[in-house]
DNA sequence: AACGATAAGAAACGCAACGTATCTAAAGGC
DNA sequence: GCCTTTAGATACGTTGCGTTTCTTATCGTT
């Protein structure tokens, strides 16, 4: 056993900090994750830690937010509804391997520190591929004549991630496709129509 | 200071060791709530309270659970927009006092306990004076003819509180009328209308 | 190449809360 | 008034916290 690893520094080491939390997400989850089992992990020690992330959540949120997104090819099955089915089934895909579980957690000790909200909630909100495939999908169902054309605003844009989130952290079990079914046939789709009922009518009382 | 307090069992023992844990869940939130504290508070002991739930969740969802939700007198505002903002208004206030942070940090360990996340998910779909509340609101705004007449599905009667407990767990801070104005107005009344376009639509096809 | 500032790594700390086990004596059922 | 149940008290070992102290490897500078 050679004793002779090269002591690490900076960016080096903080990735290895944050690939060895990253691993301990994803075997324990948040709730159970420890700092001292990270610092094990990684072949350092607490202080290490503490010297860059004040706490658990921090560490959690950095080591997440490294992960990319892996880009998702552009997707057209010929529907609106088709290709909403597809999205929101990535989605739950990508969501129930580990981010609801982060986010619940991170969530709970968010009440208490302000800044932590804040990022997660600026992670959350901000455009992202995702909600650029939502633009996408919408604008080739304009294209096709199922929709009339509008607007969508932000929220509407971020709905998806919100609905499968907020159904995947109630449930613990991955979303059953009866489930994504019906957030797309009985919320999403009625939305965008009525959206797009709503901006019409708007339009044609202005004139 | 008389030593003679009545020890006490059963029923009236458990009422007070879930007043306790409420009080605690008041003060300190769930992240915080310790057992030691709440078997302090209750003047008992830690063993008799894991005689009776077996963790925190438990516990915090038993005192949840025995808050009855206080009636809210009906409401009339004249119109679907304004009735939805005092409803949203109305949950938003109730929520982000408590259920929220309860709601995040239970989750957190409905991961690893699916039965925790069993009760959580049974208590929050079922039918609730909430739900009743979307439907009369939507009933008013049919007889107004503000609406055309539409079928509910659960999913949109619990859509609010989803909403809200989606925004109000995200942003930590308690929900400004701007949000709640387009959680309504982006998302909830074009929502309806959309469900009732596409109704009617099937049904004038199915003739 | 030697020096000095920086920061990694190891160890130990007191603390808080965990969940459990043991014992006593008080309450309620019969 | 006996007897089963169980509340309440106490103490236990364990885990992880967040911090402190100290040694020493690494890197930038001269």
């Amino acid at each position: 056993m050679s004793e002779t690893r090269s002591r690490r520094r900076g960016a080096q080491l903080e990735q290895a900090i944050l690939d060895a939390a990253w691993d301990e997400l994803r075997e324990v989850g948040y709730a159970r994750l420890t700092i001292e089992a990270v610092a094990a992990r990684a072949g350092t020690s607490k202080p290490v830690i503490y010297r860059r992330w004040a706490g658990r959540a921090e560490l959690a949120l950095a080591a997440w937010f490294r992960q990319v997104p892996v880009p998702q090819g552009v997707l057209d099955t010929g529907t609106l509804r088709g290709d909403l089915l597809v999205l929101f089934s990535r989605i739950a895909r990508r969501a129930d391997s580990m981010m609801n579980e982060v986010v619940a957690g991170v969530m709970g000790e968010a009440f208490r520190h302000p800044e932590i909200a804040a990022l997660l909630h600026d992670r959350l909100t901000r455009p992202s591929p995702l909600t650029s495939a939502v633009e996408t999908i919408v604008g080739n169902a304009v294209a096709r004549a199922e929709l009339p054309p509008l607007d969508l605003p932000e929220r509407v844009k971020r709905l998806p991630l919100d609905l499968i989130r907020n159904e995947s952290t109630l449930c613990g079990t991955p979303l059953t496709d009866e489930t994504l079914a019906s957030l797309v046939d009985d919320v999403y789709v009625p939305l965008l129509h009525g959206l797009a009922a709503l901006q019409e009518r708007a339009l044609r009382k202005r004139d």
